[in-house]
DNA sequence: TTGAAAGCGTTACCAA
DNA sequence: TTGGTAACGCTTTCAA
């Protein structure tokens, strides 16, 4: 059933129809509620495809996943954010779409995207210190929100975070309250920049303590639990070995445990370990201070969060941020869009 | 740049430009090689929606995930399968969309899909032993295929499915052959119907073996850490504690692992574990038997092999599969879509 | 080998 | 408050 046939069984033409359908405020409430009735009884659906030509817009969210990323979707982390921008989106009657292309050919996929009209606006991840992919879509004028920031980027845009900094630097803040001196960072790749935030935040209290910050007791490498193994094999086969660990990712943090277990130590008696995704918080001078807290659920939230913020953009790419902004325990909102015109 | 531009610009007709790119043979050769430049230099990409409009075709390929499967997407082999399946259709054209659905919304996610046509077919993951969404598909007029079976279901349906009888029985098999007499299975929900053909491997090799099938090594909950934790738990501190734990998921496994570490046992030692996304094989009479092997890649294959099928059935819905079944060790490939007319 | 024109199912402008 | 009609950008039939 189509506009058209829905009109003719109504005697009414397809504008009035759509207008009824629509909520146009120029129909009469009569005509409107039979117009919906009989929707209603036929399961019509506006055609999609016809709708987007029409309109211009394909009521589409994308996200570009790359081969390199690909391991991420292993992460939770990846999932819970994953359906937080979806059901965002489809609140707001938008679809949600999967790129996945082989590293390299990025740059092509949101070029095609853009150029085939298929999104509205795109999602990135994960971003690089330096990430090539901002200056690329403000170039082309393909909207997008990044679930992260990049530090080496000047150009304005649209983020939102967890507060990796301060959620690394509470979380060794604590282990040295608990008395640990040698405390190892197993972190992912620092072209990340949350990965480089975390070890600044892991730095600062070292510093902050009056530690002295030891290279060998920080490690870079990809989030997985093979790396995670090698990672803590070597730093518990090394001559003045941690006695607590700290641990950017939980895949990574399958491998530590591995690794611990085979070295004969025990976990919580002879090396401390804490990873980002524990839900976690202690009593700090009679208050109870959080470390990292509902890492997912934050996960999900900014998701949620930062679809909203690019609908918007999209919607009046040259308004204010109409969004009220959130400053909670570990989700940092912000938008750094260019001046309402 | 649209056609409508492009054609001007070359001084030839919408129709041979639109012609000469979508390879029809009644284009000159020499007007081909010059449209194909032109659009090649203008970056031209026909709209997707217009495309579409006038095709009848969406080419974009669906996945509805509900609520309660959610957290399989935390699963690993969530991501490669949906990663093999999403490849295999871009390379035919087709793109991928995402609907994550609350429980109980399913059956009008799919009648949307189809009722706006944003969809040419879907990809069922995860089939209950009766599942309904199998004949709601087929009444509706979706084109899809399915990972896994659904054994209640009498309805014809293309579908691929790792051997999950096979893979579990050789695994209780090996255990067995290592002299293992009280061997606990921690499968997931029975309700889906891998679950049940794991344990139907599970007990078949038991009984093979002569051995009394105990359901008190028997234990059928969600696939979560938690849920590991206390399956392996209730498992241990029984009177009569088995020497083997069969474990269905990796993230159950999780929950095993700590368990036993908490109960002071090791691994390996005290009591054998095998999950099935080890990649495991084992000489028997100097043959090399495999149990799991590569269930990871396997999966992904299932994916690219399962949205070949799905397409093609899309393009031909009444021709035979024109596809290479495949019979390899973990992964199974059959249709059993009507016969051609 | 090429082109004109009629769809595809909507929305949106302009009249009535 | 309603309707006629021209877009939207492509494919496809029919003619030339």
């Amino acid at each position: 059933m189509n506009l058209k046939q829905l009109a003719e069984e109504l005697g009414l033409s397809q504008t009035t129809v759509s207008r009824a359908l629509n909520g146009y405020p120029e129909v009469s409430e009569g005509t409107r509620r039979r117009v919906q009735e009989a929707a209603e009884q036929h399961n019509y659906r506006p055609n999609t495809r016809a709708k987007g030509l029409a309109t211009g817009r394909s009521m589409m969210i994308g996200h570009v996943i790359p081969a390199s990323t690909q391991h991420e979707m292993v992460n939770p982390v990846f999932g819970d954010f994953v359906a937080g921008a979806s059901i965002a989106c489809a609140n707001r009657g938008y679809d949600t779409m999967f790129t996945r292309v082989d590293d390299g050919d990025e740059e092509a996929a949101y070029r095609s995207l853009m150029g085939k009209g298929s999104v509205d606006g795109v999602i990135l991840q994960v971003p690089k210190i330096h990430d090539s992919r901002i200056a690329l879509l403000k170039r082309i004028g393909l909207p997008f929100a990044v679930h992260g920031r990049s530090s080496d980027v000047t150009d304005s845009y649209n983020w939102v975070d967890v507060n990796n900094t301060s959620a690394f630097r509470r979380a060794t803040e604590f282990l040295i309250d608990l008395g640990h001196r040698r405390i190892a960072l197993i972190n992912g790749l620092e072209i990340m920049d949350f990965a480089k935030r975390r070890r600044d935040g892991y730095t600062s209290a070292l510093e902050a303590a009056g530690i002295a910050v030891d290279p060998s007791l920080m490690s870079s490498e990809e989030m997985t639990e093979v790396s995670g193994h090698h990672q803590t094999r070597d730093l518990l086969e090394s001559a003045t070995p941690p006695t607590a660990i700290l641990v950017a990712s939980m895949i990574s943090a399958l491998g530590v445990r591995r690794a611990i277990e085979e070295a004969g130590l025990k976990m919580g008696k002879d090396i401390s370990v804490i990873t980002h995704d524990d839900d976690l918080s202690y009593l700090k001078n009679g208050q109870d201070v959080p470390i990292f807290t509902a890492t997912r659920s934050s996960v999900r939230n900014a998701g949620s969060i930062l679809a909203e913020i690019l609908i918007d953009s999209i919607a009046t790419p040259l308004s204010p941020p109409r969004h009220k902004l959130l400053e909670a325990e570990l989700v940092v909102g912000r938008s750094t869009g260019p001046a309402p015109a």
